[in-house]
DNA sequence: TACCGTAGCACAATCGATTGAGCAGATGAC
DNA sequence: GTCATCTGCTCAATCGATTGTGCTACGGTA
């Protein structure tokens, strides 16, 4: 059943009479057992933050299809950015032996990193940069600097005075909104604006949060500001109130942008300029440096995000 | 290490020294091994059509905190409604030895159920009845009922001429469309109104299919509808792209309700009333079937989903 | 006829845990 | 003093597959 008859010498028409029996039987090999014997267990992990959050729940998918593609099965573990169960589910994940770890969105991914490498566990980290591990990540700097570029020419076409948009959301302290800022500031700077420290208000990743420093920024304004970038598909669940409710005037003066992609942006009052992560290349792109011998550790693998414009730009 | 030690008469002494230990040595069980053992796996696995869609995803995010909170591992496959695709990953989850299996939406759910009632393996349908087996489902027809009765009364308070509002979206060979067409009906006729059958349009899921839909009804009526139910968050991701570009004063005559919730809804140019389905509680009422003896199969759980109001409503 | 090589299969060892059975020594009852 | 009981531990069997090794029959060659 292992698939290694002709290795071992078995005629064709014994293989034969073993296949239709199983068959006949519907018999199927425990996969404990074989995982056992083979010290391999067929099963993929991902570790994940949550599933409800639409670039998360696309990298599941896209894992999922990967992994039933390749013949394993996935186990996805959602962690809910806590560290500690975090630890639990890499140590979980181990001990079943799985054939290899994603890791996507982790608080601490050198340490998870550490513990696979200890374990002699393949394993990519996706979504953030890790040194000393083979890792993939969008290309979060050229995306923004896309992205707040597209919103300049925005800007300028409607002859708005005010220079450079406001950047809300994310958290200045991990690489991906460290990169997105940089992009931010290269692209003003390409411009010849200059970004000055209030117009980057990394609040966080909750909607709260977001929702708060718009209310502020608004009534420290007195209007909206003309130009606006929400870094990521939370942060917009919480802008998105204040914003659906400023007076038609206002808000056709704002021109807004999101750090993420959600169907339902594209159909708002007003139009959002938006960045689709590539969530299926990401996948492909870790699963090819799981078997590729080719990616030694600390490689890091960059996919280049997508530019949305808004219907009829 | 299988916690077992008092029953087999080890000292708490020696227990300690065990435990402290496999500290030390950061041993922890191969637990292919223990399954293999045991017969049993520690995982448990989720059939799922697919992870971007809010609704799966929430039950995706259940389901992994559900099992992590027992203890177990979560499997969960994504079978994009392919039969075939559906039938290899309950053999192969089977073949793992997962000790419960939990079903989401499943083209075949009877035949799923069948087969591991045969592998004698505990397993629960979720969103879907099924006879012969526990199933735990959102109770679709009070649901759609309350929905139709909500945008009724906003009818009645816009003075509206046209009675009945349309249905789009589904399946009608399904028993969650089934169920909600008979909401439908019976809130109509609580209102003693008719649901005549071409305000019922059940095209099926896809967003494409919907939107094709809901222009032709709109050719058809000359305008939107006054009354329009669409059911299903994929199907309002078709409808919402026609919606979004109606002219103000038509869309100010349409009252719109959706089966599913997004909080992206909330916040659009006019107001949708939502019915959102409870998932944390689907997913726990389907655990505690599986450890409840209690539960025989055979047994249908319905869960009440919420009614969201537009704000300020 | 003796020898060798090969095809095809049978048998036991192995993976790493859990668990059933048994054994030595201490304790207690009569 | 003898026997039963209990404590705490050791040892081997077991789960169900894969894999290493050996055995038999057969054909070919010298």
């Amino acid at each position: 059943m292992s698939g290694s008859w002709q290795a071992r010498r078995i005629s064709p028409a014994t293989a034969r009479r073993v296949a239709a029996a199983a068959a006949e039987l519907d018999y199927s090999p425990n996969l404990q057992a074989r995982g056992l014997r083979q010290a391999r267990s067929g099963l993929v992990g991902m570790l994940l933050p949550e599933h409800e959050n639409r670039y998360f729940s696309q990298l599941a998918q896209a894992f999922s299809v990967e992994s039933r593609a390749r013949g394993s099965l996935p186990a996805i573990v959602a962690t809910r950015r806590d560290p500690d169960e975090e630890a639990r589910s890499v140590e979980s994940l181990l001990a079943y032996s799985v054939d290899a770890l994603i890791v996507v969105g982790a608080s601490d991914p050198a340490a998870i990193s550490r513990r696979c490498r200890a374990a002699r566990r393949p394993h990519v980290i996706v979504d953030q940069p890790c040194d000393g591990a083979i890792s993939v990540v969008t290309d979060n700097e050229s995306g923004m600097a896309r992205l707040t570029t597209a919103l300049l020419g925005e800007l300028g076409r409607r002859g708005s005075s005010d220079g450079a948009p406001y950047l809300i959301g994310g958290d200045a302290a991990l690489p991906a909104t460290a990169a997105r800022i940089r992009g931010f500031r290269a692209a003003l700077a390409d411009a010849d604006l200059r970004a000055s420290d209030e117009r980057i208000i990394a609040c966080g990743y909750r909607p709260e949060a977001a929702r708060a420093a718009l209310i502020a920024l608004r009534e420290r304004l007195g209007r909206a500001p003309s130009g606006l970038i929400i870094n990521s598909i939370t942060a917009f669940e919480g802008a998105l109130p204040v914003l659906s409710q400023l007076p038609e005037a206002e808000i056709a003066g704002c021109a807004v942008g999101c750090f993420d992609y959600s169907p339902f942006l594209t159909c708002l009052r007003f139009p959002v300029w938006m960045i689709r992560q590539r969530t299926e290349e990401l996948m492909r792109t870790a699963f090819d440096c799981l078997d590729g011998a080719d990616a030694p550790s600390g490689t890091l693998r960059v996919v280049e995000p997508e530019l949305v414009l808004p219907k009829g730009r």
